[in-house]
DNA sequence: CATGAATGAGAGTTCATTCAT
DNA sequence: GATGAATGAACTCTCATTCAT
């Protein structure tokens, strides 16, 4: 009996699962394609094939609609960067960073998603606990390079300052790229951020003097 | 006869100037406070001590009240750059630089408003000229700290190189000061600011070798 | 288990169904008394007792309910148009093109829904497709007076420049009647289409004549 | 020195009339490219190169502007339904009946604008004095075709019959005209009409008889 | 006479959200 | 779980009109 009941308890767990994910994948659809003004609640719910206060059933409200397509992007981006991996440092720090670098820049949306691009960058309807995990997952995405570059020398301190001005680095040139500003410039973010790195793996060169040893 | 004409003439136009700053800066602060979303058109009026109607006396759109304030927030950015001088050519570019970045981070919300112009909303209020005049403006301030790599012995395309990396850098900082993510890494978003500029001081005197033959 | 779903399911339709005319009738009734210029959204919900929003849940604009009405208009001249025949082809003439004038001479705001048709609507709630109906139940209105025609004998092009005439004959009375210009005559509208039709009785009988033979 | 008063009196009498006649000829040209909704008072001002304000020195309302651009228009029918004479009481009864229709099938505006006189029109820049006189130039239109009918020997009770079926039959072609339903038809309203005019001449023969004696 | 500012009412429409069924 | 109806507040924008200057 007891049985029974768990397996429909555990079947519905999984239906229910999977119609979130696919309500996440109507939301995901619509922000992508027509921004954050244009993706209503009605426009997803459109999208997911049921009727507005149907969304009420997964989601509270349109921000934790929002805040769980954040979170799966951010998933993708930890992936990606955890996929990029080199044996040595200076490699794996170009690696890790360009893969950091290249979500954003080849998935414009989750730049938007991620920096909260719009409605003046402020994070609303966010619980703080929440915004404090989606924050750790930005940062986790990260790790790796701050990682390869204690391994060519630098010193934890050292390596965070580092990682920080990587991270703002990238996070400037996608903005100016996204906003179109890059074309006053004439200039490509990407090859801007190349070059970045190359200074910055030349600039590294206690962990050689260590090596040496 | 007509200097009494004319008088009147002076008088009102000072007077109408005097309306439509108010009316501006009624939407700055309610801008400033609200955000993008808060503030409509109606808050915009209430502010300014007018019902919704009376604001289009001043401007056609919502739209065109937001491009004069962010010509505005410009102006101001170009009048802090342009005051920011020194005789030698690396404080030229530590002066210039600084006193863009400073800008931002002293007035966030002039950072917000520039995103807004290209983010958000559709440039429907935004002719594409008075669109390229803004962006033109921004740029200009940056011409200072370019004209100071240049001073300081690099060549145009390498000026034009550095000083967009040096926008990126100033953006990126600043947009991870602006959303609270600076605060992920306990560093501090003008320190890290001045390193890259002494870096970039310093990556610059082969240059002057240069010169010194 | 089907059973009472379909039962709840036909009673909502039906409830949704009555909700729909219970709107419709409010927007007559707001039409009929304030005109097309005070017939706003916001009255015709205020009458039927609810929100301006809610009326989106039944009409896509306020076009559409213009549509919606006069659709619901031309059905009640082709019920009473039918419903006026005769077995001899003269006694049907008239009754067919007595109940045509009829209907909206009775019925006078019914003419004015007629004349918005084309005069305001906005092509947002009047699809072509929509726009092509409507103007064919119209025409079909006036398809038993033009059978009729025929079975007097004339032929089909003949009659149809009779009901064209006769068309056009009714409209000018009914504007001249509803817009009190008839009375700058002193005749009254009835009496004189009375006596077209005469006219047009009288007219055809040659080609009775033709059949006899 | 009361001359010179006078002088100037007059003079800018004169000047008044001319703006007016300026401001109604801008009136008429928004109301004929923009149709009765989007002639506003707004942009009859514009294009009369005043403020809106201004219009209030020479028309009470807008409705009486409205009035104005009627008169106008009834008396321009006036002197083409004058102009069109004939020596024979029949070519006189042809011409008179077809500058009346001519002239609404050749400005379909002016059609509009009658129309709007009793539909929208508000008593404010109406007064019943004013109506009287409007209905009363149109009236005026079709005492020359009223004569003709007289003069073919119809009582004068019978051509007041005649005339008025005569006006509403080229009111109701003119409306099918002008909104584009006389093409469900696939009829020409002009030549429609021209088929009743002869058909009330052939009526007419008694008269012929009456002459005859 | 004319302006320019302002009113105040109102237009149609959209939105996130709630809730009985 | 899902619906469909409904709310209520908000949105930008337009209008005829008024009035001090």
């Amino acid at each position: 009996m007891a049985t029974r009941e768990l397996i429909r308890s555990q079947r519905e767990k999984a239906l229910a699962h999977t119609r979130r994910t696919h309500v996440l994948a109507a939301a995901r659809e619509a922000f992508f394609e027509l921004g954050l003004e244009g993706a209503s609640l009605r426009e997803i719910a459109r999208r997911a094939g049921y009727t507005p206060g149907a969304l009420y059933s997964y989601f509270d409200s349109k921000e934790e609609v929002y805040a769980a397509l954040l979170g799966e992007s951010l998933e993708r981006l930890n992936a990606k960067v955890a996929a990029a991996a080199a044996p040595e440092p200076a490699p794996a720090l170009r690696a890790a960073a360009l893969a950091f670098f290249d979500f954003f820049d080849e998935n414009p949306r989750d730049l938007d998603l991620g920096f909260y691009l719009f409605q003046g960058m402020q994070p609303r309807g966010l619980t703080p606990a929440l915004n404090e995990t989606l924050n750790g997952r930005l940062r986790d995405a990260l790790r790796p390079a701050e990682a390869a570059l204690q391994a060519m020398g630098l010193s934890a301190a050292e390596a965070l300052v580092e990682v920080t001005a990587l991270f703002a680095h990238a996070a400037g040139l996608l903005l100016l790229s996204h906003t179109g500003r890059i074309r006053m410039f004439r200039q490509s973010s990407k090859a801007l951020f190349k070059r970045y790195l190359d200074a910055l793996v030349l600039r590294a060169p206690p962990v050689r003097r260590k090596r040496a040893r």
